[in-house]
DNA sequence: TAAATAGCGATAATTATTCTCATTTGACAC
DNA sequence: GTGTCAAATGAGAATAATTATCGCTATTTA
């Protein structure tokens, strides 16, 4: 946790951006809550409990400003607010979602699995791949 | 065409839902530009050329209805607004899309490319798929 | 024909997100 | 340490997409 938040500073850093408390509460509560896909509204109460003063514009801007490093990943399931991602570490491909249309649950697929598919668009539609978005609807193991 | 919109008012009519003069129009703009990728905006703007006493709000309902019965998917490329894109006839799962980070342009993939995939997705993660979402982001041919 | 229902248009309401601006903060130079 | 200054912040106003409400009309049903 304390290696990674060193890590993000160093990034923010490499561009000049300043970690401040405000900054580190979000990407705190961000690391937290991995697992989860957290929209703005989320995320800002969450870092309230801890730094009830922050504004909602601030963790608007925070998330814009960690998105645009890459550091997560802004998603859309189709209900009407973004939701934030964190990438893993390293990770040059966002990782993909299962979508249950039973019971909304959200499961996560970390492993590639689009190389193959990526060769033939990359060849045959002659587009340079430089990130994808995938997501899968239907039935959770839980619910089936 | 006429052959396409007799089969949607057949579609409409088995759910007991009637294909009126606005919905008609409205589904007219839809076919009529079948590679865009309209926002409600965009096709209000449309079918006010044809139907101008047309409401806003109808576009919307009918719109939904239309994405209800999956003739329609409705989309979000990540600017602020929801887009409504015409399945293929008998497509049972959305097509793909190639996104361009440098001059916007949304092209379309029909082709499935996804079968593997879905073979090991439905076993591993024991989960049914019912549908997919794919979109590549990367930079397009006229762009390169 | 009369009653019930579905669909419509106008517009008010809602809500997620962005913008504005006065104030504060923090890195750095002295 | 103190001063400097751009960057960042918080409060709240503004914007914009979507949804809800409501009175009205057209269509179906009894
Ligand atoms: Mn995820
Ligand atoms: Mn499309
Ligand atoms: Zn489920
Ligand atoms: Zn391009």
């Amino acid at each position: 946790m304390e290696q990674r938040i060193e890590r993000i500073k160093k990034q923010l850093h490499s561009q000049s951006y300043k970690l401040t408390p405000q900054r580190e509460a979000t990407v705190r509560v961000l690391l937290e809550n991995e697992d989860d896909h957290l929209s703005a509204e989320d995320v800002y109460m969450l870092v309230k409990e801890k730094y009830p003063e922050i504004g909602l514009a601030t963790v608007y801007r925070t998330l814009e400003l960690l998105t645009e490093l890459k550091i997560v990943d802004k998603i859309n399931f189709g209900d009407g607010v973004s939701r934030y991602d964190l990438r893993q570490e390293g990770a040059d491909h966002f990782h993909h979602h299962l979508v249950c249309i039973e019971c909304g649950s959200v499961d996560e697929i970390q492993e590639d699995l689009l190389e193959e598919v990526e060769k033939v668009v990359e060849k045959r539609w002659n587009f340079a791949i430089k990130d994808h978005r995938l997501t899968f609807h239907g039935i959770c193991h839980r619910c089936k």
